[in-house]
DNA sequence: TCAGTAATGTACGAACCAGTACGTTAGCTA
DNA sequence: TAGCTAACGTACTGGTTCGTACATTACTGA
């Protein structure tokens, strides 16, 4: 018999801040997703973890500061996306459905972002009211599109009378309710708005939206 | 001092099952919207009601049943109200525009709607799987886009090549993002999508961008 | 009118869960 | 290498919360 109290191996647990933070910020990110804030668990975040709830009061103070950080990384990563776009060579038509399709990706590709962005939406987005990173974050998505728009409008490409931020609007509430909604949508009208096969079809259904929306002819008034 | 014992009124209580059950409903309603499903105590359910916790266990069994119960008569509002729609006396342009009308009125009408459906996706709509009634029930909207998208595309007037549920999901995400992300779209964008004064703005929108979608000029393929 | 049942109320329990008091150790630095 | 502190672990608690055992009363039909 090997004795209990041996540890199984000494000097495996290394001290590492900045991982064992991480590492909690990426298990909470699953589990209030998962669950929702409520239904989020502390003790299923730590026992998930290489470390112990202890260390998530250490550094992040409690449930509440902790789903905010949660939801400060999670938009962090949808800024960085936007930051990365480049869509200055391209004429307005081109550059709008590239930019509507880095949406769509996004948001295809963090479902757990949706969720997360769902559930601070029930909570009135008080953790966003909480939080002075996410009151500072501006959006450079919402840049990209006022220049667009701007040279669309100028060129008269663009007719539709709309700004950036409600074109932003539009374009987020496609891909989001896609993705949010997929377990309703598919449970009452039996159709998955998430299925691979049709990922195509709602990309470009999208682009064809936004555009035709921006581009129709208009009643002179 | 009047006797502690001494009932305030006899008689007052009057025994009545469908107006409990509807009270109990009622009342379920705005602290799962409140609060979520984790979120809403069951306690704080009773307290609001003229009865006791022991009468919502003896109507709906427990909380998951009567979260279901909330959600089979949300949904049955909208489903009346889509009944009522008649539009077969419009051209196909101003029967879809009516169509969308009528979805963004109710999704603005009934907030807590939005937020129940919200707040069923967070649980993968498994109320709804586990609900007959929702089940079953179809959904009249969808009978009366696919009027008149036969409509529209028979006369040509419809060039895009889209199926009735898939624009119901489109009008749909537009009026349901504009009420379920109220919050976080406002404390990141400063702007509130449900101010009153910018509801014909969105309302028109929403018309704008479907029947352009719909009429757009397509490259012939 | 009386017995049976549907409807209602009270009080309680067992599990759960966020948060913490207290103790320990690794690694850096003087 | 001694000692200091950041990092970490254990064990517990106080309050909460879903659910129920048990008692009671209003209504109804025979």
């Amino acid at each position: 018999m090997t004795s209990v109290e041996e540890p199984a191996r000494p000097g495996e647990r290394i001290r590492d801040a900045a991982r064992t933070r991480a590492e909690i910020l990426d298990v909470a990110t699953a589990e209030f997703a998962r669950a929702g804030y409520d239904g989020a668990r502390v003790d299923e975040i730590a026992a998930r973890t290489r470390t112990t709830k202890r260390m998530i009061y250490y550094y992040f103070g409690g449930k509440e500061q902790l789903f905010t950080a949660v939801l400060e990384r999670a938009y962090g990563v949808i800024r960085e996306a936007e930051q990365q776009l480049d869509v200055d060579h391209l004429d307005p038509v081109a550059a709008i459905r590239r930019l509507a399709e880095l949406t769509f990706d996004h948001h295809e590709r963090h479902p757990d972002f949706i969720r997360l962005v769902s559930i601070e939406n029930i909570h009135d987005a008080e953790h966003i009211a909480a939080s002075e990173e996410l009151g500072r974050m501006g959006s450079p998505a919402l840049d990209v599109i006022r220049r667009i728009l701007a040279a669309g409008q100028e060129s008269g490409l663009f007719t539709a009378d709309v700004d950036a931020v409600d074109l932003h609007a539009m374009i987020s509430s496609f891909c989001f309710f896609r993705v949010s909604n997929r377990h309703t949508f598919g449970a009452l009208f039996g159709r998955d708005l998430v299925a691979p096969g049709r990922r195509e079809h709602y990309r470009a259904m999208l682009g064809d939206m936004v555009i035709a929306y921006l581009t129709a002819e208009r009643a002179a008034d």
